[in-house]
DNA sequence: AACTGGATCAACCGCAAGATG
DNA sequence: ACATCTTGCGGTTGATCCAGT
């Protein structure tokens, strides 16, 4: 679609073709498919079929011209509620992923997150507090919560999935001197990006069904209404709104998200998002042992000062 | 109508693992 | 056992689209 207006790239031989494709190059790469199969991809150049290298060629293959692909098409609720899940429970292994669902690729799998995660970003900083707000909203930093050096996060980058929602517990609470509706706002678009739609599944038992057998697509299988998800209420810092914020914690859901996003706090760049140890069915037991334990949990949790101990992220200026 | 900024998409790169000689 | 080649994957970039102003 674009390819007339994309520069043609050459390297200083002048024989490797870089850039978009043309229709005889995919009629090409089709045809040698189809004597060849999905394979041999450095052959093609060899051969003199393309100008283009065997990587190239496969990209291509995988990406575009593949049969059955979803060209062009929006991720459905359901797609992105699976890619949600299985991220969260392998991590950016986008093939991985991507084989859950029919038709799509990792690199569509890979884009799609990569919107995601800048589209939370955005969401986080515009609902990150300004010191101007602050004034503004008539509060003292003085009466700040403890989360107040947390800064934005227009983070350039994420390295994780982890590393979002961890910064999602904290921009929630950072955000609690943001006016109500404007905060209403921001979490309910939070909470849409964080898991679409207005339907909400049990997720511990879908990750379980992908554990016990890989399907090429699975739909949800339990729907229940998005309510049982506590709303984001900005509100559950401490030390009044603590009682919101530990209600968290009795949602399945929420636990499997704070579970990941623990190690990204204190710095990990790259984690497992579910450790083996700590794998599906051992992360719904936690869910459901929190669920039944509710009280038990939050004893054993912290007191919300030791968020003075760690160590606020760098400012945006000093991300290079 | 022109401009701007976010979203999307396609394709590149580097690295690692596996295959082959 | 080693070197080289091939393939696959994940991260990143840059061009284009598109909606809002």
């Amino acid at each position: 679609m674009m390819e007339g207006r994309r520069r043609m790239i050459y390297d200083e031989m002048g024989e490797i073709k870089k850039g978009p494709w043309k229709e005889e190059e995919d009629r090409a790469l089709l045809n040698h498919v189809k004597k060849y199969g999905p394979r041999d991809w450095s052959s093609i150049r060899s051969k003199g079929l393309l100008q283009r290298t065997g990587k190239s060629c496969r990209l291509r293959w995988v990406n575009k011209l593949r049969p059955d692909l979803k060209n062009g098409v929006k991720f459905t609720v359901e797609e992105e509620r699976t890619v949600i899940d299985l991220q969260a429970q392998f991590g950016n292994k986008w093939a991985r992923i991507a084989t859950y669902l029919t038709g799509r690729t990792d690199n569509d799998v890979k884009n799609f997150w990569s919107s995601r995660q800048k589209r939370l970003a955005r969401i986080l900083q515009t609902s990150a507090p300004s010191s101007s707000r602050s004034h503004k909203s008539g509060i003292k930093d003085s009466q700040a919560p403890v989360f107040h050096d947390v800064p934005s996060i227009e983070a350039p980058k994420f390295s994780s999935s982890t590393e979002e929602e961890s910064v999602t517990k904290s921009q929630s609470c950072s955000s609690s001197r943001i006016h109500d509706s404007e905060k209403t706002n921001k979490m309910e678009q939070l909470s849409d990006i964080i898991y679409p739609s207005s339907l909400y599944y049990d997720s511990s038992l879908f990750q379980l069904d992908y554990h016990l057998e890989k399907k090429p697509f699975l739909e949800p299988q339990l729907h229940v209404p998005f309510s049982h998800i506590p709303q984001f209420q900005p509100d559950f810092c401490i030390p009044v709104e603590s009682q919101e914020f530990v209600s968290r914690f009795e949602d399945p859901t929420f636990l499997d998200v704070f579970g990941h996003a623990s190690g990204s706090v204190l710095g990990t760049t790259q984690l497992p998002i579910v450790p083996s140890s700590f794998g599906p069915t051992a992360s719904s037991q936690v869910s459901r042992s929190a669920v039944s334990m509710p009280d038990t949990f939050v004893e054993d949790f912290p007191p919300m000062d030791m968020f003075d101990q760690i160590e606020p992220l760098p400012s945006p200026s000093q991300w290079s």
